[in-house]
DNA sequence: CACTCCGGGATTTTT
DNA sequence: TCCCGGAGTG
């Protein structure tokens, strides 16, 4: 295994006599490096693999790694090894050490929207603006250790002591609930490491090695959790690349990766310089582009690929014109080089430059998926159904109890809900606790109260079934008695039912499949409530397969690599984007552009339009200054300030396309009626 | 007064 | 596409 990488890559593999930092240009095989690291500590230097942890961002990426570890380590080998998203690794910490945080095990995980929904409710508003960027504040508070307490004694602004009094009520909402927020699950553990040396040993010990994929989107949180748990031996590789950082709008620090040269002054560096992903033609340009921008550590990529196509940019009239273009010559590039849909994709800065897209590639019926878009567990049936298993795991998380409560409804109203909450409150309970409070039989009447308990001892009687009987079986019999498919054919119409009733079976046969598989040890409905929290997309599987144009964002794109690349939208206020011009961001937008550069194995054609509806008015627009930064020699313009010329590409795209569409219809339609 | 329908506008997104 | 706000209706 280890003959198939490059010189650096081996030394990366190898180096064991401190910390190391890989800095993994684009396309240099740092998932091959982390993967074969963990490999040769475990078969050549004596680590077991429950002494090791590999650390992602994303499920999909500790997706990706766990399966390219067990191609080249058999499962009694690997066993116990800890491939997880930092937040998932937190939940394991958290849930083990719940107690000395004054949590119980069975905590419940808060998603953006539930935190949103609890801001909302204590400052009783709906001001949108200002609750997103309370949410902002207190997650940045969080990011910088922060307490409530510290952040009231700073703030000198009248906002800022609002805002330091709504996060210490937050906080204690969620204590309250048993429950943390995506920030705590990182947080909490670096506290509590922070306080407790004996658990901090404990952890020490138990995880020898850390590999830490794409450091550059470290937060301040994150980099003190592996600091922490790798002790003063740092027996660590954090692997990562300085110019792929296009995260920091949301805590991501790049700062991280030259704070690891001081914190650790034996820090051994090695870079990854050698691409294995494009052509040399794409990789000058993306090594020009990022040439403009300051630099930690100096980076040239390079490959023995050959010197590929010349990179087209092109000048569109307005957006219409752009996608209609894009869409030709993808068509037309498709021909002539007998490709598949499924080669090219088309990035942009924002979601809403898909849309224009989108029309254009359904008039000419071809084939496209969109990356993004709202999560699965997003979608108002799935939380529905979440919120009983949420409920099940922890009776104490009210959101949850309110949700399930009253979905599908079941006799219990708002008035139930509020004297309910009353009292709860009064009493220090949580709602389902309260319910059972013999006080509260002079708040509610009868009927009322009897729907209440209903509820709560369905609950309990599955709660009991949960942790003995297959999950399968009661996710099945609680779907049944809470009537969910009926709610749905009753509150929806029959379209939106079937589609909402697909998702909710879906989900249901995926939590199914995971209750059994792996080392096929039987997961109970209580440890697969757990990891939900934490999932979010499982519908990784058919959209690779499908042939089809891929539509992504810059951000959404990166990591993923396409034979074409088309970049629309390159212009003056899009990329860089013009709130990022003014809050002197520039440089996350240049490497957003070198990202976008280095996704292109073979082809890379960019435009921009010369002129834009923007708020009702027409605008006119520049060429982004990125294009200027491409190297001349291996670019060719097309259109541009002369008319005439736009004309001919413009008369010389559509002529190409007629001939294609005669060639098709010649070839084509023949073995289609055959 | 509340709800629906239509048109216009839009940073980026994961856990 | 999705979300928001204004206008128009029951």
């Amino acid at each position: 295994m280890l003959h198939q990488l490059n010189t650096q890559q081996r030394e990366a593999v190898k180096y064991l006599d401190g910390p190391l930092l890989v800095l993994a240009g684009a396309g240099s095989g740092k998932t091959s490096v982390i993967t074969q690291k963990i490999i040769y500590l475990i078969q050549q230097c004596g680590y077991q693999a429950r002494e090791i942890a590999a650390i992602t961002f994303t499920n999909k990426a500790a997706k990706e790694m766990q399966e390219r570890v067990s191609q080249g380590l058999d499962k009694e080998n690997s066993k116990g090894l800890t491939i997880a998203t930092f937040h998932s690794l937190g939940m394991q910490i958290m849930r083990q050490e719940a107690a000395h945080l004054g949590y119980k095990a069975q905590f419940s995980i808060l998603d953006a929207a539930d935190s949103y929904k609890i801001l909302a409710d204590i400052l009783a508003t709906t001001d949108k603006a200002l609750l997103r960027r309370l949410q902002w504040q207190i997650s940045q508070w969080k990011n910088a250790f922060i307490s409530p307490d510290q952040a009231s004694a700073n703030a000198t602004e009248e906002g800022l002591v609002a805002a330091a009094k709504l996060y210490q009520r937050y906080q204690q909402t969620l204590k309250a609930y048993q429950a943390v927020d995506f920030d705590d699950l990182i947080k909490l553990p670096v506290e509590l490491f922070e306080q407790n040396r004996e658990v901090l040993n404990k952890w020490q010990n138990k995880l020898k090695y850390l590999l830490i994929d794409e450091y550059q989107d470290t937060n301040q949180c994150q980099y003190r959790l592996v600091k922490l748990l790798t002790g003063p031996e740092a027996r660590f590789t954090a692997v990562g690349d300085d110019d792929q950082a296009i995260y920091g709008w949301r805590g991501a620090d790049v700062e991280n990766l030259n704070q690891l040269t001081q914190d650790y002054p034996r820090l051994k560096v090695i870079k990854l310089e050698q691409n294995y992903r494009s052509t040399a033609r794409i990789l000058k340009a993306a090594n020009h582009v990022i040439a403009n921008n300051p630099k930690l550590f100096e980076k040239k990529l390079w490959s023995e690929h050959g010197i590929g196509d010349v990179i087209q940019i092109s000048a569109a009239q307005d957006e219409e014109h752009e996608a209609e273009s894009v869409v030709m010559k993808l068509m037309a590039h498709k021909f002539e080089n007998r490709t598949q849909y499924g080669d090219y994709a088309i990035l942009y800065r924002g979601n809403h430059q898909a849309r224009v897209l989108e029309q254009h590639l359904r008039n000419h019926k071809i084939p496209y998926t969109i990356s993004g878009g709202q999560s699965f567990f997003d979608k108002a049936e799935i939380k529905d159904i979440v919120s009983y298993l949420r409920l099940i795991y922890n009776e104490d998380d009210d959101p949850a109890f309110i949700r399930a409560a009253t979905t599908p409804k079941k006799g219990i109203g708002n008035t139930t809900l509020e004297r309910l909450g009353d009292y709860a409150k009064q009493h220090q309970l949580s709602l389902f606790a309260a319910a059972f409070e013999g006080g509260l039989q002079s708040e509610l009447g009868g009927r009322q109260l009897e729907d209440l308990l209903t509820f709560c001892r369905f609950i309990q009687r599955i709660q009991e079934r949960a942790s003995k009987d297959p999950a399968a079986e009661v996710l099945q019999q609680m779907l049944e008695a809470i009537q969910y498919e009926a709610f749905l054919y009753d509150s929806e119409e029959p379209r939106q039912a079937e589609i909402k009733w697909k998702n909710v079976s879906e989900f249901i046969q995926w939590l199914c499949r995971k209750a059994t598989d792996e080392d096929g040890q039987e997961r109970d409905l209580l440890s697969l409530t757990q990891m939900v929290a934490l999932m979010s997309m499982l519908e990784d599987k058919n959209d690779s397969e499908l042939d089809s144009v891929k539509l992504s964002t810059l951000h959404a794109a990166k990591g993923l690599e396409y034979g074409h690349v088309f970049l629309v939208g390159v212009e003056e206020g899009i990329l860089p984007h013009r709130e990022s011009i003014e809050h002197d961001k520039v440089e996350e937008e240049r490497r957003l552009m070198y990202v976008g550069i280095t996704r292109a194995k073979k082809s890379l054609n960019i435009s921009w339009c010369q002129k834009r509806k923007r708020a009702g008015e027409v605008e006119i627009c520049e060429a982004s200054r990125f294009l200027a930064e491409m190297p001349a020699d291996d670019v060719r313009h097309f259109g541009g300030n002369a008319t005439q010329n736009q004309e001919e590409s413009k008369a010389s795209g559509k002529a190409r396309l007629a001939q294609i569409k005669a060639m098709l219809s010649r070839t084509l339609i023949p073995i289609l009626n055959s």
